[in-house]
DNA sequence: GTCAATTCACATGAAAGAGACCACGGTCTAGTG
DNA sequence: CTAGACCGTGGTCTCTTTCATGTGAATTGACGA
């Protein structure tokens, strides 16, 4: 009965039309072949790095933009271009992109020069090694050709705010001393103002050239919408102003393409699910809040016990009563959970740290307000959507043994 | 009424410790010929 | 004689604690109008 209903679904799947020509496209890590709106960028991008091509070191290169607004991208498909010529004039071009937001890869300085030398065919073991046996592995690995190297660090303000910006110190310095090879770094980042904070000799010698990606308007969004859609979904599947709803969301977001492209994505897939013959406006509502959820269940369930009994005291007070929770208030709390969970308490003063960080992801809300003689604390509220709550709830007690 | 000093309740920083993980080199042990 | 097991040392990394210092505005209290 069951197997029969079971296989009844999946022969309906199979005959079914399928809203979705090619998904992928939609997906976040899809490089298309032209990007539209990034042509005087990417035209900037090739000539910064050309030199290399002619075995010159190109200049640094610093990139900056919101999320979203193509700079990977961009810099990805111009470097894969360069490859390609490298290769096929024999060009001792090689590039390497590191992402270094990445845990356990590349977010620090270690792992980062141990990741290095791994691309260079090196082993290099997790750890164990001092710093600077691993720069020598690295120096000696990309000394032995004459070669020119770019390096693409990613999301390069993550490592400096973790690592300190002694590692960009040491990159761009350590062109003096190879004598073959020549090293570039191209950084991309997020955070606008990242270099503010840097040493201004990183800063003068990273910064050679800099290029920023504004972030798309509405309009950009939608034409690139439509561009991926066109491949992604079969002709007619999209209602006629779900791509205009769609951009309008992402352009609010400050121009975010790749979360335009993944509120699609989802709609689609909602649409599909529900046996649906189109995508309508309501399933991009659904979507948002689908990818909200998702999102906020993958973050709290992934925590560690530490961060999920503080958040489970921010829940347990703000059940009580309404209005903001102040830092010691949740430190009591919390203190009586850790009784509860047999949990060692921790000191308030990581307490503090542990709610900025909870602030940064985006569950709480967490402001530093002065309230005069009455001290000065975080005024703490939730930041989650009050139809998730119950579930988030549900984790905690479940991942804290409170049931 | 005005203004500087005080005071609260933490925030924020720096440094250092604990404990996990790991490589490396030396020493010991057991197995092999 | 040699391969493998087993230490001790020295390194990184993350999470914490400890100690120290900073901070913004309500409140206080002195002062003069």
């Amino acid at each position: 009965m069951v197997k029969k209903g079971i296989t009844g679904l999946f022969e309906d799947y199979l005959t079914k039309e399928p809203l979705f020509l090619d998904k992928e496209v939609l997906q976040a890590n899809y490089t298309p072949d032209n990007i539209p709106h990034r042509d005087d960028q990417i035209t900037q991008i090739a000539k910064i790095l050309a030199p290399a091509l002619r075995l010159n070191k190109p200049s640094n290169l610093f990139v900056y933009g919101k999320t979203g607004t193509g700079k990977t991208l961009s810099v990805r498909h111009t470097t894969n271009h360069i490859l390609e010529v490298s290769k096929k004039n024999k060009i001792p071009v090689k590039v390497f992109y590191i992402n270094c937001k990445l845990k356990r890869v590349a977010d620090t300085e270690y792992r980062l020069i141990a990741q290095l030398a791994r691309e260079f065919g090196k082993a290099v073991p997790p750890t164990g090694l001092p710093t600077d046996e691993v720069y020598k592995i690295f120096y000696n690995a990309i000394d032995h050709n004459k070669q020119v190297v770019l390096l693409i660090l990613d999301e390069i303000d993550q490592l400096v705010k973790k690592a300190g910006d002694e590692i960009l110190y040491n990159l761009t310095r350590i062109n003096s001393e190879l004598k073959n090879a020549q090293i570039s770094v191209v950084g991309i980042s997020n955070d606008l103002v990242f270099t503010d904070n840097l040493d201004p000799r990183v800063k003068s010698s990273l910064s050679e050239e800099e290029l920023v990606f504004p972030p798309y308007n509405a309009l950009q969004i939608q034409d690139i919408l439509n561009q991926r859609a066109k491949v992604a979904f079969r002709d007619g599947i999209l209602r006629s102003g779900v791509i205009e709803k769609c951009a309008a969301y992402a352009a609010k977001e400050h121009g975010d393409a790749r979360r335009a492209l993944e509120l699609l994505r989802i709609a689609g897939e909602l649409a599909e699910r529900s046996n649906e013959l189109h995508v309508e406006i309501e399933h991009l509502d659904l979507a948002e809040e689908k990818i909200e959820r998702d999102r906020m269940v993958d973050i709290v369930s992934t925590q560690p016990k530490q961060f999920q009994a503080v958040l489970y005291s921010i829940y347990a007070i703000s059940e009580t009563r309404k209005g903001n929770i102040s830092t010691g208030e949740v430190y009591d709390v919390y203190k009586s959970i850790c009784n509860r969970t047999a949990l060692r308490p921790l000191t308030q003063r990581r307490l503090s740290d542990i709610l900025a960080e909870l602030d940064m992801l985006g569950i709480i809300n967490a402001k530093v307000i002065s309230k005069g003689r009455y001290g000065r604390t975080k005024e703490i509220s939730l930041a989650t959507q009050p139809s998730i709550e119950p579930k988030i709830r549900s984790i905690l007690k479940n991942d804290l043994g409170l049931a």
